[in-house]
DNA sequence: CACCAGGCAAGTA
DNA sequence: TACTTGCATGGT
């Protein structure tokens, strides 16, 4: 990990010029936080395009809620889901969360949430089908927690601004953007975002970096 | 046609 | 610990 004391102003710089061009992204796109926690499972690996048909499916099916996706079969779950791909893998999971929530909190985010947040996400670790970044995108946009999501985007644009080497692991990188930050969920939030559209836009696998706001 | 997308788990050495 | 593979759809 990079501790040279001018990451925390790349870490800045970076931020601002992204927030100069992209604005305000408001995340996550969801109408309630249980709809955070389905679509971080349904993206995994998978463009968000395919989750919002599977999120819509749910929504008409009027299962996208805990006891929703509780009592609905699993096959019925995995063809409702069906455009997120990996269905029969992500049905499961998503009954296994909902089963969690269930035998745990009576079924209530609320209560999940209601304790410390680090201990919650090594509960939620222990959960098949949630490793880092789905506990942590659970944990910022569905609980509001101040911890730092890290994804293929972050990895890739930190990488080619020099700032990672490539083989650090998941957790150096999310202490190297939370020890150089403000605690701030908003601030954690937003950065997240933008880096996620930043990737989409200026970053792909194949360069294109020509047009990116942050010049590399 | 090939390649990629807001990962994760299980198996192998 | 460090790789590798299976999981699967829809867009470009």
């Amino acid at each position: 990990m990079e501790t040279a004391p001018g990451i925390a102003k790349r870490l800045l710089k970076i931020y601002d010029r992204l927030d100069g061009h992209f604005g305000n992204l408001r995340w996550w796109p969801a109408d309630s936080p249980f709809e955070v926690i389905v679509g971080a499972i349904l993206t995994q690996n998978t463009a968000w395009r395919n989750v919002t048909y599977a999120i819509a499916k749910l929504k008409e099916a009027d299962v996208l809620h805990p006891q929703g996706i509780y009592e609905t079969p699993i096959d019925t779950l995995a063809a409702l889901i069906r455009s997120s791909g990996y269905y029969n893998v992500k049905a499961r999971r998503l009954a296994t969360f909902v089963r969690f929530l269930h035998d745990e909190y009576n079924g209530q985010l609320d209560k999940m949430f209601a304790q410390d947040h680090w201990l919650l996400r090594g509960k939620l670790l222990q959960i098949q089908g949630i490793g880092d970044e789905t506990a942590d995108s659970i944990l910022l946009y569905a609980g509001e927690k101040p911890v730092f999501v890290i994804d293929a985007y972050t990895r890739r644009i930190l990488e080619r601004h020099g700032i990672l080497a490539g083989k650090e692991r998941y957790a150096e990188i999310q202490a190297l953007f939370m020890g150089n930050l403000p605690v701030s969920v908003p601030l954690y939030n937003q950065y997240h975002a933008l880096l996620v559209n930043a990737g989409k836009s200026f970053c792909g696998k194949e360069r294109r970096c020509e047009a990116c706001p942050l010049r590399i």
